[in-house]
DNA sequence: CGACACATTGAGGTAAATCAAGTTGTGTGG
DNA sequence: CCACACAACTTGATTTACCTCAATGTGTCG
């Protein structure tokens, strides 16, 4: 609380996120021009980044924190649409109105390039046009599998889903590999994880209840999760066990 | 049944999704170049086009018909990801599995790329790749539109949702406008409207049943829909009124 | 005509929502 | 240091929207 994240990432050759953002192509000659229009944002846990309808004057990637896109109907029913991690982009180039809320759910620190300058890099750099599709249809899986998850999944392999997500992507992150117990915090609360789900706070909090009690997961506190066996998870989730990919 | 739908649409020059598809914003030159390496597939209503998991060896644009995307658990529950209309494209550049089913809802006719040629004539023509990042970018907010409709909208709100969706695409295929009631006929049986809602087939029917009897939709038949008032239809859909925007 | 795929309608059951107390934990001010 | 407020969470009782199971209806095609 008393000193912002430090916004001092000034070489890009050693950012965390050099290899999987949307610079993760560039050689570094255009890693010199991205560098030259690039500046840091903060954000504290809670604040809205961009609100659905407004102009977008900037794009970017996610350097740490955890952000969430948010969709929001007239009487207050709200669905989280994504989930954007360190690397992962906002914004969409070529477009100007933001279809829906990006929320800081945690504190967070982004990497943003005006919209103009960043579009016209891209037409004159294909590395970074070609990283954005690469990454967009990765968005677009996710997005196809979360529907999957919000269709037809019960509350229990919701919440399994979920937790099975956050595990795979923390572990990815962190770079500790999937064998063995995984172990990691929760970034969200349980409402936030409603809003993700479809589901409500309290269902949420009685599904987590329950793995807990089969031995599914172990908690230590609200938040901080331990699952000591992750294939019997992706089988709560409903997930093939097998055909398991790492990300 | 007789005779396959024709495979003739030779000249891009007169295609009907010229101006939509991956080709838009190509100029006669790169047409040229699309046309050589091009080719027409026909499906029947029911054939799946891609298996989940199969190697892709074409991409391609859908001309005229309906496909679906879907994704199936072990136990069978489905759920309909993607609606394929004429000239969405089919398909990703840069990756090599499918990541689900393609099922030909209707009679389907497809203008097809094997998909080496088409990374190549990519890679060098940025019209087209360009062009894709857009599509790209509108299924992934389809997408996320829709995800706000499974995880949090009634039943009612469903149906009334994707009735309004396939009669703005109707109307933006077939250039009638939106004002005045809206005619169209239903591309999809009660069991596949289930797996784009997230409902049971029955629970589907008693919706149409009742939106019916309340005079938001006229009925002829089982499948040829009247909307006589599309601002009631968007109201019940529990979509904003205002801001409607005419795809 | 009968067979079949598609659709409707009804009765009853159930998972999750809703409504309503509590509990836990943390920071604030007396 | 304790009392208090507050947000996050848990747990219980009740309701309800949707599912499941089952029977019936409608239209098309050989």
């Amino acid at each position: 609380m008393s000193s912002h994240p430090q916004l001092c990432h000034s070489d890009c050759q050693d950012c965390p996120i050099r290899h999987r953002a949307v610079c993760a192509h560039c050689d570094s000659c255009e890693l010199e021009e991205l560098e030259e229009i690039k500046y840091y944002r903060s954000f504290e846990a809670g604040q809205t980044v961009i609100w659905s309808g407004d102009q977008m004057s900037f794009v970017g990637s996610v350097v740490s924190g955890i952000a969430s896109l948010t969709q929001t109907m007239e009487d207050g029913r709200t669905q989280m649409v994504g989930l954007l991690l360190p690397s992962d982009f906002v914004g969409r180039p070529g477009r100007d109105g933001a279809p829906y809320d990006v929320v800081a759910t945690t504190d967070l620190v982004m990497c943003c390039f005006r919209k103009k300058p960043f579009e016209e890099l891209m037409a004159r750099t294909p590395h970074i046009a070609h990283r954005l599709l690469e990454m967009t249809l990765d968005e677009l899986d996710a997005a196809r599998e979360w529907m999957l998850v919000l269709g037809r999944k019960t509350a229990r392999e919701k919440i399994a889903s979920l937790l099975s997500i956050i595990a795979r992507r923390d572990a990815s992150l962190t770079k500790r590999g999937m064998s063995g117990p995984m172990v990691f915090d929760l970034p969200l609360t349980r409402e936030a994880m409603a809003d993700y789900l479809g589901l409500t706070l309290e269902t949420v909090s009685r599904q987590i209840s329950a793995l807990k009690k089969d031995g599914v997961i172990h908690l230590e506190g609200k938040r901080h999760v331990t699952i000591p066996d992750m294939g019997r998870l992706m089988e709560e989730a409903g997930d093939d066990t097998d055909g398991g990919f790492l990300v």
